[in-house]
DNA sequence: CTGAAAGCGCTTACAG
DNA sequence: CTGAAAGCGCTTACAG
């Protein structure tokens, strides 16, 4: 008889078992070792209210004692619940979607749901993609940005019945839940951050004005600064696109100037590290002579140097929200219940780091 | 009664169903319109050779018809095989990780697995991540690099009697699987490549040397040069990490000197990028003044202006291959055959884009 | 080559 | 508050 590894031996070894499998234990294992009915087990793993004190107690210790954890595919085959999740995204910036997917999958183990993930590209590729999804049997998708604000793509999965959360958008839909940050208020605590460090010409660089986040981060931008009554003169705004190369141009036309500000807020890290970059070959130090902050706390953020000062948006735990709230909606469709949009914000941190100081001349 | 989405009315409708929920297609239903068994369905979905020709083909056209596909919960519940598969990863290149969390979803909603993922960073972490691996309750574990060359590791999981796939290793272990390129191969193709464009100055910029596919780009390098009689003079070589920033300094190194070398071969991509962002700043043009080529085809590699010739590593392939490869090796434990490593290897690119051109006066 | 029976591990629906 | 029975969808093991 084979050793069972690293544990006590416990009457689960005179289970009959083909070949040399190692024992799994099940519900009835841990039925007999706390002397009570199955059923009593599976409430307890489900946090049903309905047992007592001394029978959970019981079946609590016998859990421990026997390490159980449930089989996934017996309760998905029971309840219904092994909800296929797609994952609709389209541009590629790697690090976000990484987060994302960290926390997708964290949730999706615990709910024993799946992922599928597809990629598209223009307006062809999302026709294409979203006939993937379907075709894979999807329960629902997930949508992040920019995808998340594109009628197009909501209208088609609408029309397919399709339960849909929009992930990080800027303007949240009636009908289709979201899990996002306050963008607005993330820029303007930024911006009126760089203020009370002693700025007065601050730069911004604008996302992808198509993708609404930055829409109103920049909106936040120019309100902050209004409130603390300082100019901004449209040579101190640049346009980029939220990639690194428009962020290399977007910098080199603000600081390439006369009077280049001392401080560049950039509407993500990408571009907040193109900004250093261009600030390095024009021989300026940062922070001493120029104070650049970013967006999002993407990994990039502590890849530069000196490391970036921006907004951490959390966006593994979005994506376990994210999750959640999809399955929720899943099941109310399910339930036949009518479709109505959950809307959930998550908090934003400013996390300070070296890519920020005060002005050289205060 | 509540309409079937898109579809033609089936035999399905009848059957009893709790409230609203769409009617799902079993084996049974398909058995039903074809007119066999249930088990004559299996084996023709499981693509069982005992199958006539005839039934076969009833089957198929039934399934067809019904838009029929199986349950992977039953599924996994009747043949044991809901595996779970580990992620270890150390090193958080967001989109490597990304390309292969691509390939590995594929790969594993296909074979019916689940996948969980898991950081971590130093020796302390590295052993709590395994025992974290551990309680989740993996049945295999992929380890992507560096950590796939990590003794420490290797050996953990080895004494835990868990079955690993090495991840683009450089040094393939005899009793641990394996998927990689050939990276030896790969960077002796592109130093010929760089020699054949008429450079003789080439810099090399080397990886983190605790990476071994590094070890073997490096030692690629020089061994192509040498084949071709060029010196490699102490000063066209700078040490990299793999990091942007790192990048950034090997290329200073090399490039601030009297002579510059006419091309920049760098381990990786962001170093590569890196290189480039240091050039512009010396005011050389690339590829005219210099080439910049990369390693493994990155998104990076396409951001960056010019997009960088750099060795396409089918990372979301390799991932789908790794997956298999586990879930084999999880099988002939659980069947009691002795591990025995299977190693493949996996076709590279080499991509030709805007960062390489021949020199000035070539 | 094909099928009838049984059961994977769990939880729903019913009974007390 | 607790349990005995049944069944989710699939495939293994057996029988023909």
């Amino acid at each position: 008889m084979s050793l069972t590894t690293g544990g006590r031996s416990t009457d689960v070894s005179k289970r009959k078992q083909t070949g040399k499998a190692r024992a799994v234990i099940t519900v009835l294992d841990v039925a007999r070792h706390a002397r009570v009915s199955p059923m009593t087990v599976s409430r307890v793993i489900n946090g049903k209210e309905s047992v007592g004190k001394k029978l959970r107690e019981k079946v609590m210790a016998s859990i421990k004692a026997l390490n159980y954890s449930p089989n996934l595919a017996g309760r998905s085959l029971r309840t219904h619940t092994a909800y296929q999740i797609g994952l609709l995204y389209s541009n590629p910036s790697a690090a976000y979607l990484n987060q994302f997917m960290v926390g997708a999958l964290q949730e999706s183990s615990l709910s024993g749901c799946r992922l599928t993930i597809e990629q598209c590209g223009g307006l062809d590729s999302q026709r294409v993609a979203i006939e993937k999804l379907l075709a894979a049997r999807v329960d629902g998708v997930i949508i992040p940005p920019p995808l998340c604000d594109s009628k197009t793509t909501l209208t088609h999965l609408e029309e397919e019945g399709m339960p849909v959360v929009a992930f990080a958008t800027g303007r949240p839909v009636a009908g289709v839940s979201s899990v996002r940050i306050d963008d607005y208020e993330a820029a303007h605590a930024m911006t009126e951050y760089l203020i009370s460090l002693g700025h007065r010409d601050i730069g911004f660089i604008e996302g992808d004005p198509k993708h609404t986040p930055a829409a109103l981060r920049s909106a936040a931008f120019f309100a902050a600064m209004e409130e603390a009554k300082l100019e901004v003169p449209r040579e101190r705004v640049a346009h980029g696109l939220f990639t690194y190369r428009s962020g290399l141009a977007a910098a080199e036309k603000l600081l390439k100037c006369a009077h280049p500000p001392t401080a560049i807020l950039a509407s993500n890290d990408d571009m907040a590290a193109a900004t250093i970059s261009v600030a390095h070959g024009l021989g300026l130090k940062v922070p001493e002579d120029l104070t650049v902050c970013g967006f999002d706390d993407t990994p990039v953020a502590t890849t530069v140097w000196p490391e970036l000062t921006t907004i951490h948006q959390p966006v593994t735990t979005m994506a376990r929200h994210a999750v959640k709230l999809l399955i929720t909606e899943i099941q109310r469709r399910r339930a036949g219940e009518p479709a109505e949009g959950m809307h959930e914000v998550v908090k934003f941190t400013l996390v300070k780091r070296g890519s920020s100081a005060p002005p050289r001349q205060s």
